[in-house]
DNA sequence: CAGTGGTCTAGACCACCAT
DNA sequence: TGGTGGTCTAGACCACTGG
C-alpha cells in the first residue's frame, strides 16, 4: 500500500511522528488500508520518508492506542476491524450532561449526622465494633425546580477540620474523604441497575412512584481496599440518558 | 524521592521499561510517592540506573497512559490524583455476562422479513424514496428458560449472500451488516436509557407491564456517517446490572 | 539562565514467524 | 534463513518553565 510522501513536513513544528500518524490513519479512514490488510514494515516507512525507524514506531504505537491497527511480531502490522460490539458509556459525573446545559441547578442538603454504626453498616465497611461512628448525609440536586437526583451518603467519620455545608453540597464523595479524613481515595467500584423507585424517593423527586429510575451504588476505597466511603443515587429515569460512541470516530 | 536499585535485573527477558513501571507504580501504591509529589527527573533516573533515557521514557509513558502520572515540560512528572468521578460503564456485548456464567442460553428468532421503507424509516436512515426495502427482524435471547431481552433491528436491504437464520441470531448487527450488504460500519452511537417496559415488551419478556428496564439503541454508521443499521433493545432490569471500576486498581 | 520534558537520530541486538 | 516487530543505546537539539 502506498503512503503519499509529499504530506510529511520534516522542519514542520507540527512533529514528524504525529504528520505519519494522521497520514496513514487518513488512510485507513478513506478505506485506501481496509481491514485486514498490512502496513508497509516500519523500516519500509522508515526509509521512504527518510525519518528514524524509532520516529515510524511512535506513529504506529498511536494507532494502536486509537485501536486502528495491531501489531504482530514477526508477521507485520494489520488494519483492524472496527469493534462496535463493545459498549462503553462515560462520562465525568452524571451530572455533568445537566451543568453543561447551562441550567439553573442547586444541590440541597436534606440532612447531616454522626450516626452510629449498626450491624449493617460494619458489614458494608467491614469494620468490627471499635468503628462506632459514621458520617451520614442526603442530597438532593435539583435544576429549573425540578428535582433531578437523591443521594443517600456514608463515610467513615473521624473528627478533623470542621466540614462546611458547602462541602457537603459537592457531589464527589471522594473528594470530601480525602479532604476530611484520614483516609485517601485510591479506588472505586460502581454499580447501575435499573429499578422502580420507593414511595419516599418518589416523593422526594416528586414523580410517580415506582417510576423507573437509575439506581448507582458506589463503594470508594482506599489503598489497602478498605472501604472508607459509600453512596446511592436515584436519577429520574426521564431525565438522564448515557450516550456512547463506538469505533472509528473522527475528532480532529 | 528514592527509587530502589536492587530491583532492575539490565539481563531479565524481562523488559527494561516494564520493570521500572513496576516499579514506580509500586511506590505510588504503597503511598511512598504520593498524589502531587515530583518523580526523579528522566535523567537522573536514568543515570542511577544507567539505562537510556529513552527507556525511562517509555516506562513513564506507560505511567501516564495509566492515568498515574502526568508530565509538564519545563517542569517535570508527577503523581496524579486518582480520579473516582469519572463513571465509565464498559462491557464487550451486554450479554457477555449472561454467557460468562455457564448458564444454558438460547437466542430466537420470532420475525424475519423484507419490508417497505415508511416515513419513519427514511428518516431514521436519511435516505430517499430510493430505498424501498429494508430488512426488518426481532429477536429474544433467554437463559435457563427465562427470557432476558428482546431486540428489534433494521438495516439497509440489499440482494446478496442469502441470510442464514444462524446468522440473525448473532448478537452483532454491525457483523451481519459488514457480511451481508455493501456498507462497512465503521462507527457507531448507543444511548441507554431506563423505561417502564410496555404491554407488548412484558408479555415477550414474561414480566409484569411497566416494569423498569434497560432500554439501548444502537445507531450504526459506515465511513461516511450514514446510517446503515438501527437497533432497539429491551433488558429485564432484574436481571442486567453495569459494573465500574475507577481509580488505581492493580490487575497483575 | 539552568533544568525540565518533547522530539529525533542511526545504529544495535533480540524474539518471533514464515518458508 | 530472511524479514518482521520489540527493545535498547548514547547521544542530539528543541520548547518550555522557573528563578
Amino acid at each position: 500500500m502506498v503512503i503519499q510522501e509529499e504530506t510529511i513536513d520534516k522542519s514542520s513544528v507540527i512533529p514528524i511522528y504525529y504528520q505519519l500518524f494522521k497520514l496513514i490513519e487518513e488512510q485507513i479512514r478513506r478505506g485506501d488500508l481496509k481491514p485486514g490488510e498490512s502496513l508497509p514494515t516500519e523500516h519500509e516507512i522508515s526509509s521512504r520518508f527518510e525519518i528514524s525507524r524509532m520516529t515510524v514506531r511512535r506513529a504506529i504505537s498511536e494507532l494502536v492506542s486509537a485501536g486502528m491497527v495491531y501489531a504482530q511480531q514477526g508477521r507485520g502490522t494489520f488494519v483492524a476491524t472496527p469493534k462496535l460490539d463493545n459498549i462503553i458509556f462515560e462520562l465525568n459525573d452524571f451530572n455533568q450532561e445537566i451543568k453543561q446545559r447551562g441550567l439553573n441547578y442547586k444541590t440541597t442538603l436534606l440532612e447531616a449526622k454522626i450516626i452510629k454504626a449498626d450491624a449493617e453498616l460494619r458489614e458494608k465497611f467491614q469494620v468490627g465494633e471499635e468503628h462506632k461512628r459514621f458520617l451520614y448525609f442526603r442530597t438532593v440536586l435539583a435544576a429549573e425546580h425540578e428535582r433531578l437526583s437523591y443521594e443517600v451518603k456514608y463515610t467513615l467519620y473521624s473528627k478533623s477540620k470542621p466540614i462546611l455545608e458547602s462541602e457537603l453540597k459537592d457531589p464527589s464523595l471522594p473528594g470530601l474523604i480525602a479532604a476530611h479524613t484520614e483516609y485517601m481515595p485510591m479506588s472505586s467500584k460502581r454499580v447501575l441497575q435499573v429499578a422502580a423507585c420507593s414511595e419516599k424517593e418518589a416523593a422526594i423527586l416528586g414523580i410517580a412512584p415506582c417510576s423507573p429510575v437509575f439506581l448507582i451504588e458506589q463503594t470508594i476505597y482506599d489503598q489497602d481496599l478498605k472501604t472508607v466511603g459509600w453512596s446511592k443515587a436515584v436519577y429520574r429515569g426521564d431525565r438522564y440518558k448515557l450516550t456512547s460512541y463506538d469505533g472509528w470516530y473522527k475528532k480532529d
